[in-house]
RNA sequence: UCCUCAGUAGCUCAAUGGCAGAGCGACCGGCUGUUAACCGGUAGGUUGCAGGUUCGAGUCCUGCCUGGGGAGCCA
């Protein structure tokens, strides 16, 4: 018998026409009347189901797959048949459809509207949904157009290390990663000693790849990380989680600018990638999570990003005509409000902010030559706010530490990030994309909780 | 962490301090082409938790828990 993928069918339905065939799946619904109905079933192939007309006259136990409920697995065997008048293109008309997995009347996904956040209290079982389907083959597109975007541009694939003992990135708070005692721990002087520790000291959970990415960089010229991050922030909103993903390119004798193009392009190629190879879920998204999404992505295709100066926005948004709730200041970080006025009001599509105080940036960040700002740039999405944070890295080795010393950070706890400087040194850039950031301008999802399979947030970690 | 809104049937929501309801879903029945089918009927409740005020609390007060939205932090 031919088993085949309901995707198998969408692609070359012609092909089965008339053939017999076996399609597994789950139900969406299941409708009887008194000698025939009709199963919509979804096998997670593709965003679309494929009908499925049961007899009463070919099934014997016709009386019980009409009681098959929501949710349910079954094996249909029966011949495909193109209906190119009816609302699909084609049903299987069944011979044979075989209970796998039974799914009694108290299955949670019901064929009614459901909020998100119901969905999300029952999140191993959202993917059967038409939103959850598309989002999770969209991620998963998403993750192999990142790699596809780099590979095709020779860059390596480096994988930073998940566990570190980088305790001075300060890109946030950090998960202790430790096999200590909590209730009994070894002590010298009444405090914990983590040279009892498993690694022999402190030790957490990445935060960023960079600093690794930066010396693969000056090895292989240009690279990316690609793997989870982890940040023990306090924060409740709908665009941070304790888990998520980031892309981190770093490429060698490249500049601020440089970085940029690279930004651009690639937001550009993977907007290009899923239009391509997911319209059914685009269209979907487009159509009934955030109206017109297609056509503002394609546009963005077509636009050349903005880009302006810290200092310049600043200007520009004392001069708005806006009602903000702080007011723009030179040496105070962007509020979101102002942001979102810049990307949403002034501009309309992405914009590059570049050249920051360098007292609210990071210390790696390459200090300019008026000594008050450094190379820093962050791309601001409309609706989401910044989804790329990068920088060119100091590459001169006293100003280095000079900035190291401002943030209190000892030379000999990042000795061999300053080695990178003393041997072949050279310029270079790069910059971090958060990849459920991305996944939520592209599919026009508001909350960073629905991008991602089973979310890890502050006081919830379920499933 | 702060501000704010909410928590009542499986889900989405009503209910002036005075009998706890509707729609959807589920279940049962009907229907010879349905497609988030349609028509008729049935069942379904510790009103988030713990206290308090009151003759009487879903409703008012206090504390806690959970969730949404916003802010800060950031990707």
């Amino acid at each position: 018998m031919n088993k085949v993928s309901v995707r198998q069918l969408y692609m070359s339905a012609e092909a089965f026409s008339n053939k017999p065939i076996t399609v597994n799946g789950w139900i969406r619904t299941n409708r009887d009347q008194k000698s025939f109905g009709f199963l919509t079933l979804n096998d997670g192939s593709h965003f679309n189901s494929v009908q499925v007309v049961y007899e009463k006259e070919v099934l014997a136990n016709y009386d019980q797959v009409a009681k098959f409920g929501a949710g349910a697995a079954v094996k249909v065997t029966g011949r495909l048949v193109l209906t190119p008048e009816a609302r699909q293109p084609f049903e299987i008309k069944a011979r044979e459809v075989m209970l796998e997995g039974a799914s009694p009347a108290d299955f949670p996904i019901q064929p009614k509207r459901h909020t998100r956040e119901f969905l999300r209290e029952v999140a191993h079982l959202r993917p059967r949904t038409n939103l959850f389907s598309a989002v999770f083959r969209v991620r998963s597109q998403l993750s192999f157009a990142v790699h596809h975007f780099f590979q095709e541009r020779g860059f390596v694939y480096l994988h930073a290390p998940i566990i570190t003992a980088n305790d001075a990135e300060g890109a946030g708070e950090i998960f202790r990663v430790t096999t200590l005692d909590a209730i009994n721990p070894p002590l010298t002087d009444n405090t914990v000693d983590y040279r009892e520790d498993f690694f022999g000291k402190k030790t957490n959970l990445t935060v960023s790849g960079q600093l690794e990415a930066e010396a693969f960089a000056l090895a292989f010229k240009d690279v990316y990380t690609f793997g989870p991050t982890f940040r023990a922030e306090n924060s409740n909103t709908a665009r941070h989680a304790a888990e998520f993903w980031m892309i981190e390119p770093e490429i060698a004798f490249a500049d601020l600018n440089d970085n940029m193009n690279l930004a651009e392009e690639m937001v550009k190629y993977l907007i290009n990638y899923l239009l391509e190879q997911s319209p059914e879920e685009m269209a979907f998204f487009s159509h009934y999570v955030d109206r017109g999404l297609s056509e503002r992505l394609k546009k963005i295709v077509d636009a050349k990003f903005a880009r302006i100066s810290y200092s310049e926005a600043i200007e520009i948004l004392q001069k708005a005509n806006a009602d903000f709730e702080y007011p723009a200041e030179w040496g105070r970080d962007l509020q979101t409000e102002h942001e979102r006025y810049l990307s949403e009001n002034v501009f309309d599509k992405p914009v590059f902010v570049t050249d920051y105080p360098k007292e609210i940036k990071a210390f790696y960040m390459r200090l300019n030559d008026d000594q008050k700002t450094v190379a820093a740039m962050d791309l601001l999405a409309p609706g989401v706010g910044e989804i790329i944070g990068g920088s060119q890295r100091e590459e001169r080795a006293d100003i280095l530490i000079e900035r190291m010393a401002d943030f209190k950070i000892r030379p000999e706890e990042l000795q061999w990030y300053l080695d990178l400087r003393k041997y072949g040194g050279v310029k270079h850039a790069g910059f971090g994309l958060g990849f459920e950031r991305a996944l939520m301008y592209l599919t026009g999802v508001s909350n960073i909780r629905d991008v991602i399979p089973f979310p890890r947030t502050v006081n919830s970690c379920d499933f």
